[in-house]
DNA sequence: TTGCTCCTCACGTCACGTGAGGTGGC
DNA sequence: TTGCTCCTCACGTCACGTGAGGTGGC
C-alpha cells in the first residue's frame, strides 16, 4: 500500500472492487446510479472512499446477493425511516424469487416432458415438434379418459368372473348369459366411445386424423401408438395416438 | 371473416397473434429475428401468413414456453438435420433453467434468512444490515462452536450425576471430589474457548467488538444476545453474538 | 519514462413493451 | 368518410461487460 502516506485510510475504485468482491465497472456504476458516491474526488477526478464508504459497499453486495433491485436499495437509502419500508422491500422480493422460480419449474417440467418425448420418437423433423406439442397439450385429456375407460371396465370384468365361478360351483348358468347380453353392447359402447375421443398423427406428413373405425379396431397397436393409414399422405406407420374432441381435427 | 374473400387461407399479423395468445409487437419481432417470415406481403407492405406459417408459430410458441432462446431456434430451422441438434439445444436449456432455479433459490434463501433476523431486531437502520449480513455470514461457525462446546459439556455433566448417585447410594464420596477437581478447570477452560471466539455487535454504532472476560461471563444474557457496554460509543445493551477468529475484529 | 490504474463515453445484452407519426383497408 | 389495424422507427428495460481513446499517479 504505497499509497498509504498519500491518501490515508482512503479507498481507490479498484481496491472497494476487490475488496467486495465485484469489477470496477460495478463500483462506478454503483456512483452512477447514486447508491455510493465517493465521499472524496482526487484533482484528478479519481474516487476515493472512505471506511464507511466500505462499509455501504458490503450492506449494498449483501442486498445484491439476496436479488433485491438497485432501485429498492435506492429507496432504502433514501429513507429517513429505512425501517418503515425494508420489510415491504423484502416482501416484494420474495415474491418475485418465488414467481420465478415457479415460472423456471413449469418450463423445466415442459422440457423434461419434450425430451422424453424425443425419445420414443424415430423419424424426427421440425414438424415433430408441433405433434410433440400436440401430444403433450392433450395428455392430461387422454389419460383421464383412459382412466374412466379401466374404471367402466373393472365392475364387468369383476361380475364376469364372478359368474363364470358361480357357474362352475353351482351350476347358475344364466348368470353368465345375463352378464354376456349386457356386457357384449357395454364393451362396443366402451369402444366406440374410445374411439370418438381419440385421433392420430401422421410422422410423415404431421396430419391429426381419425381413422375408420374398422381399421383402427383391428389395426397393430402399442399402448401409444397404432399402425394406420394417412388419410391425407397414404403413408402407412405408426401413429401416436392423441385426444380429440368429438368432431373436430387440430 | 369478411376479408376472406380478398385473401383466402391467408392470416394478417393480428390474427396470428391471438391465434397464438401473444402480441401483435412479438409476431414483427419474430419476423426481424428471421424466424418466423410472412409468405406474402400485401401491396401495402402489410405481413400476411399461410396456414403454414401459423403451424411454425406455434412451435415457436411451444420452444418459447419452455424458455428456449430465439437463437436456438433459429438454429433449430435453419438446420437441414434438426435432429443433430435438438437434443444439445434442449440440454443446454435444462442446464440454464437449473442454474437459474438454484441461484434464485440460494437468494430466496438468503432474504428468509434476513427476514428472520429483521423480526427480532428492536432499532433498526441501515448499518443493521451489515449486522445481520456480519452475523449470517458467521452464523455457521458459531453454530459449530456451540455444537462443540455442548459435545464437550455433556460428558462432564453426566459423570456429575454419577458421581453423586454413587455418593449417596454407596458412600464413595472421593468419586465426585475427583469429578469436581477435573470438572472445574474444564469448565473454566470451556468458557474461555467460548469468549475467545465470541463478539458482539453494538445495536448503537455497530462496532463489532470483544468485551472484558468479566464483563462478559456476569452479564445478563439470552442465547443470542449479552447486555454489554459497547467500548467505542459506550452504549450499554443487548448485544448480538457472533463468531469471532481468535484476535481479528471485522 | 514506463506500466498500471482509472476516467468517460457509448454500444451491447434479451425479448419484447410502448409510444410517435403515418398509412392501409374495409 | 370513419374507425380499426398495421407499418416503421426508436427508445426503454436491468445490471452491468466490453471496448475505445485518453489521462492520473507512482
Amino acid at each position: 500500500m504505497s499509497n498509504l502516506n498519500r491518501n490515508p485510510n482512503l479507498y481507490t475504485t479498484g481496491e472497494i472492487a476487490k475488496l467486495s468482491g465485484v469489477s470496477v465497472r460495478t463500483v462506478q456504476y454503483y456512483d452512477d446510479r447514486g447508491i455510493l458516491i465517493p465521499t472524496e474526488l482526487s484533482e484528478g477526478g479519481r474516487r476515493l472512499y472512505t471506511e464507511d464508504d466500505l462499509k455501504r459497499m458490503h450492506i449494498i453486495c449483501f442486498l445484491r446477493e439476496a436479488g433485491l433491485p438497485i432501485n429498492s436499495i435506492s429507496a432504502l437509502f433514501a429513507e429517513k425511516k429505512p425501517e418503515s419500508i425494508i420489510s415491504i422491500l423484502l416482501d416484494e422480493q420474495e415474491q418475485v424469487l418465488r414467481e420465478e422460480l415457479s415460472e423456471r419449474q413449469a418450463k423445466l417440467d415442459l422440457l423434461l416432458g419434450i425430451k422424453r418425448e424425443l425419445k420414443e420418437m424415430e423419424n424426427f423433423s421440425v414438424e415433430s415438434i408441433g405433434d410433440i406439442a400436440h401430444v403433450m397439450k392433450e395428455k392430461n385429456k387422454l389419460h383421464k379418459m383412459r382412466l374412466t375407460m379401466l374404471l367402466m371396465g373393472i365392475p364387468m370384468a369383476a361380475l364376469q368372473w364372478v359368474s363364470i365361478i358361480l357357474w362352475i360351483t353351482n351350476g347358475l348358468w344364466w348368470l353368465f348369459v345375463t352378464w354376456a347380453l349386457v356386457a357384449i353392447p357395454w364393451g362396443i359402447g366402451l369402444s366406440v366411445y374410445y374411439f370418438k375421443h381419440t385421433a392420430y398423427i401422421c410422422p410423415e406428413c404431421h396430419e391429426v386424423f381419425k381413422p375408420k373405425f374398422k381399421e383402427s379396431f383391428f389395426a397393430h397397436h402399442t399402448p401409444k401408438m397404432r399402425r394406420l393409414t394417412c388419410p391425407k399422405c397414404s403413408h402407412k406407420g405408426l401413429c401416436v395416438e392423441v385426444f380429440s374432441d368429438r368432431n373436430s381435427v387440430r
